[in-house]
This record gives structure tokens, sequence and C-alpha cells, in this order.
DNA sequence: GATGAATGAGTATTCATTCAT
DNA sequence: CATGAATGAATACTCATTCAT
């Protein structure tokens, strides 16, 4: 019976809160952030209230670490440590990590689309999710280091190298913003998916890979 | 001193219905449903709170009545009553169609997004707009009489048309989706757009058109 | 079209005023006086609610019109203006009078049960209603005038000179309350008496007469 | 500093329960259901009107716990888990019982006469207080394992078999219905007495106890 | 750390009453 | 006389947050 060291505690403490964020992420994307309450999200997570306030000070701060985190992981995910340069072959794996991305995030994208909604939340995350609400046009400075960015500009890179293969009459710009819409027609069709139905979702990755690569 | 007539009181009773639903959905689509409160439709549309229950019952009524009247207004835009038949020439038309509801109803389309996050509505509103959720496959039968599987229709029919023009390599119900997929994108993008870039939003429309006329 | 003259004007007015009172008497007695709102009163008597402040100042002065008219009305029934005596073939004819009565004014007694429930209300209205608080005991000084001292009075006195009927071990004022008793209960059973059973309810006269004539 | 134990919070639930019935049973009882506002109750209480919807779903659960409590105890009373057999002698407790009953739970029986009122709640009470309602004939089935029923059951078999002591001139049906009747009368009666005059209040138990036995 | 009782500011809703027409 | 739109004070109820244990 030796008392636990400060690392185990900080480990059930670590465990404790990705907890509560993994519950609490999944009903406000089902339920909506303001229909979920403290006392449900504690329930679901077998704590009591009290303890969830142990662990965030608010709602919202509750709120802002699941996105946090969610943004960490998407991050991770494209690992951008890279040269920051996508090959033809790499634009297929690039394609399909998003779609990933958005298949097994599909709670946080829920989450972000009804976020968003509040113009004072929009302007704040504009910082991670630049595009969302930016047009890319040629000339725009894009920001290094942050997320958006870095994205952007690789995929902006990629569209103009695109034109090489293309010959003149190619709009380069064009092209990327279309790509952009689709993607985020998606998106928005993959987060609604109640059942999801594997073989189109599929269908429209290959679709969007043949008609932008 | 005569008493009002039925006719001026039937006349005072919509011209307050619109008022309140006006308020109401620019306050919803930009506060969000919930952070939005019936003292403050009340205070903007300078009533008393007791009035908005005088013509609606509750707040959730409210919003269904918005909702109804707005699918209204944009089965009209459609004018379904015409032939169901989608030349080249009405392809631009339809397009251009779609970005100016999209335009004229922003809002809306901000309210249907966030409110489509509960599960309950969502299934609720399948009935108006069957397109968002649905997958256009060949063989799929659409109810005739409802707005979205008229619309979806014409649209299908126009793709299959354009096969004879495309030649046997041609997919048209890739084409649709990726198209469909694209109208989603460009709406999204449209309804988060604070400051309308309207040179941006112009070229897009015309892009869409390019590639999938 | 000559003009309705003042008169003609004062029975229109009159029969109103009967008619709203007659609806809301009904529905104060089953509904209850709370949950019966003023605007229910005037959609069923179909006049609208201005129209009803028109006739009453509030709601409450049209409770305690219903009333007063109803305790007029059951003064008029006892027809005080007789002799106040009560001889034995009047004891039969004044039980039936007083169960006829309860029959034909069943709303109103429900009524007042319900709002003699509030103190305040209870002490207003012993005024009409003395005996049903009061004890009836040798030595109390009835306030003449009033109905139900009036009523008390005649009772009393048929009980004291029914000891003659019944002899030295009687007890007159045992008697009296005995049979006050069961009157209550009587009243009691029959106001809440939702299908009557008329056999039951005219069994239980004939036992009334015959246990305390 | 160890946080408290189930046990503890369960102990702190059920009186902190009993303390706000208590409360509102009073003030239900004297000004009414209806006029009885929560907060009144939550002040008189001591406690915040948020703490009363931490133990009670709703006014008309709070309500509906009263009566279900009350009846319960009522239930008690009477301890029906006896023979079910009312000798002479046990007649005499049983009436004083009955006196007792509405001398102690008063209020709740105010209470009860209001609720009534109302067809709907009447209609479902009509579960517990069958009696109120109902006619004692001969023939009718009565409900075993209801209160109302057992109670009644008892009652009849103890009017049956009074009817060997007083010969073949006696209608037990008559006398119960009159008895029945009278108890109610000293219901009514006792319910509206504000000022207790307990030499009355005995007077009369004898005198039915008297008339009856 | 952990609990859930307790708070109170806030929110939807009701309804008697007023008043312009 | 008659109407019903309009008001606002009151009321039931919710829920994030605090805190004693």
């Amino acid at each position: 019976m030796s008392p636990r060291t400060k690392k185990q505690f900080e480990e059930i403490r670590e465990e404790k809160k990705t907890l509560i964020m993994d519950v609490a992420l999944e009903h406000f994307a089902t339920e909506g952030y303001f229909k979920t309450t403290i006392s449900h999200i504690a329930y679901h997570a077998g704590i009591s209230k009290g303890l969830m306030y142990n662990y965030f000070d608010s709602k919202e701060t509750l709120l802002q670490s699941i996105i946090s985190r969610s943004v960490q992981e998407v991050y991770s995910y494209f690992d951008m440590d890279n040269d920051g340069y996508l090959s033809e072959e790499e634009f297929d794996f690039f394609v399909r990590k998003v779609s990933q991305v958005l298949k097994e995030k599909q709670s946080f994208w829920r989450l972000m689309l009804q976020i968003m909604m509040q113009k004072e939340v929009r302007e704040q995350l504009q910082v991670y999710f630049l595009e969302l609400g930016a047009i890319i046009k040629p000339g725009i400075q894009l920001k290094p280091g942050l997320f958006a960015s870095d994205f952007m500009k690789i995929i902006t890179d990629y569209f103009i190298r695109k034109k090489e293969r293309k010959g003149p009459g190619y709009d380069p710009y064009l092209d990327l913003n279309m790509f952009l819409l689709t993607l985020k027609g998606f998106t928005l069709k993959y987060i609604y998916m109640d059942n999801t139905d594997d073989a189109f979702y599929k269908k429209m990755i290959e679709g969007i890979i043949e008609y932008y690569k």
C-alpha cells in the first residue's frame, strides 16, 4: 500500500480528464452544446458534478479543452513536420487522410460546425481553421506556424505546380477553390450521415482524387 | 371610433408575426437558437414578451414557423410547377438560382445547419431536405411531390442526359454527386462568410457552371 | 328601426351578465377558479375579453357576483318571508327543499367548497353561511336578518319542540347537530357525485326524514 | 474532511423532503394549491427554490408526493392487517380513530377536498378514496387490497351483523349509509373549523357512537 | 480527491387587465 | 357596445457553479 507517486496521480488525472472530454464531446456533438448539461456529462462519465469542476474551471473551459485537443490530434494526423511538399502520390494520401480525419473525428467536426454559428466563437477559432472562412487568392500571405496556414500553403503549392502538367489554359486558383469547395461539401455530407454508406463514401473519395489530382 | 374590422385585425396579426419571425430568424442564425432569449427577440422587435405568446405558442413553435415559411419561400424560388426538364441553358440559371437563394436566405441556412445538429430535428426535416442526407444512386426512387425529390429528379435527369454529350467513359452518377458535393461546399462556405467577397463568390459560380454544365 | 329604449338596453345588459355568470360558474365549479381563465369564459360565452370587463370590474368581482346571485336564489327557495314556524309536515318539505337546492345548484356548492378553502374568503362568507362553520348551542344568539341565522332559528325551534314528542331523555341539541352533520354529509356526497344515482339519492332523503323528523 | 457517506446523504435528503412536504401541505391547505407559489414554500421552508426542484420534479409532483404520503399514514392508522372483524367494542374505537385522523391530518383533508374539485384528479384519487364517491348497496363487490375497500368491507360487515341485534324492521344498508353521511358531515365540519371547539367535537363523536353503535 | 446538497440568476410562459379603434 | 392587440408583473422551472464534509 505504498502511496501513489506523483506521476501516478498525474496519470490518473489525465485519464479522468480524457474520459470527461470524450463523454462531453459525444454529447455536445449529438445533443448540442447548450442542451447538454454538466450533470448529464458527469453522470455519463460516472463522476460527480463537483469533480468535474476539479478538472475544468467551467463548461466553457471544457469546450475549449476539447477543441484544443482535437485540433492537436488533427495536427498530428498530417504530420506537419514534413518538408511541406506534396507530390502527386502524396495527393492521394492527403485526400484519404482528410476523409479519415472526418470519419474518426466526426463528432468533433459536428461540434465545430455548431459552435461556429456564433460569431464570437468563429472569430476566435479562425486561428485554427483559417480556411473555413478564408478565400485563397494569389498574393494572400499565410501566417506560418498556424495549422490552417501550413495546410493551405502545401495545397496551394500543389495546385500551382499542377499548372505545369495542365498547360496554359489551366487556372490553378479556380481549381484549388473548387477542390476546397468539394472537400467542404464532403465534410458537410459526412458529418450528417447517420448510417454510413461506406461504398458511397469510398466512391466519392476516389472521385475527388480523380477530379483534382 | 368604430371597432376594427376582422380584416384589419388579420393584417395587424400578419404584420406582427412577420416582424417577429424576421427578428427571431436573424438572432437565431447569428447568436444561436438556445442563446437567443425570447426577451431579446421581443426587445428587438419592439414588443412585449406577452405579445410574442399571443402569436406563437412557444419558442419552439416560433422556430418551426420560421423554418416552414422559409421552406415555402425556397419552394417558390424554383417554381416546381415547370416541366421538370432542365436544358443546358437552364442549368446556368439553376446554379445561379441556388446561389441566389443562399445569398438571400443566408440566415435561414445558417439556422438550418445549426438546427440539424440534433438528430430528432434532422429526421423530422428530411421531409423538406431529403438530399442533405440522401445519396443519389441508380435505381433510387424519389417520392414525387416533395420539394427535395422534385429537385433531385430534375438534376438527376440532367446528368443522365449529359452522358450523351460526354460519351461512354462518363459516369453520370459520380459527376452528379461531385456536383452536389461542390454545391454543398459552396453552401457551407457562403453561410460562414461574414464580409461577402462578391468577386470570389461570382467566380465560384462560374467555376461550378464550367465544371459541371 | 326605432332606437332601443333604455329599458331594452337594460334587459340586454342583464341577459349578457347572466350568460357570463352562468358560463363562469360552470367552469369555476368544474375546472377550479384559478385554472379558469377570463379568455376561456369569454370564449365560451361568445363574447370578447374586453366586453367581460365592461360588465364585471375584475375576475374577483365576477366571482362575488356569482356567489351573491346564488345566495339570493337559495334565499328565495326557502321563502323566508313565512312565519318562521316549521310544522311536522313542513319538515318533510324542508328536507326535500334542501336536497333540491343541492341538486339544482350543484355547481354553486362545489364552487363554494372550493372557495371556502381560503381563510380570508371563508371569513367573509360566514355572513351568508354562518352555519357551515358555526355550532348550535343553547344560548347562542343568532343575528336576525341573515339567511343562515333565520334558517338555523327555524330548525332549532323545530328540534326544541320535538322534545315534547320525544320525552325527557331526548337531547334536542345533540339531535339537531346530528341532523346538521347528516345534511352536510349529504351535501358533500352529492356535490361529488358525477353520475347521479337517483334511486340512492331519494332513498337517503327518505332516510334523513325518517331518522330526524 | 472525509466526504459524507451515502447514508448521510440519504438522511439529509429525507429530512429536507419531509420539511418541504410539511410546509407545502400547510400552505396548500390554507391558501390553496394554486395560490401557493413555489417561492413561498421555499421561503417558509428556509431553502432556495432550486433545492425544491432537486427533490421534486414539479409543483404537481410535490402535491402527489404529499397525497401519497398522507394516504400511507392514514392506512397505517387503521392497521389493515387485523382480522377485518369489528366488534361492538371496536366500533367505539373505530369512530374515535376516524375523528383522530381528521384532527391530526386536518390540513391534508382540506387539501383533498380542494383537489377533488377537479374531475380528472377525482377520478385518479378514487383508487385511494373509493368511498367518497361510492354508494354502498347489497351486492356491490369491493376490490380487496384497496384501502377504501377494506375499510368499507369491515364497516359493512359490522352493520349487517347489527341486524341480529336490531331485529327484522332494521335496514342495515340504510343505516350504514346514514352513518357514512354523518361521518362525511363530521369531516366537512371539522375541516372548516378554525378554532376547534373541543367540547363540541367530543360531544359529536359520542353522538355518532350513540346513534350508530 | 470526491460527493451531491445548496444556491440564485436567468428563462420560458401565463394571464388578468388596459386601451386604441 | 364591442373587439382583440398589447402589456407586464408574476410564476414555474433550469442549470452552471459553489462548498461543507
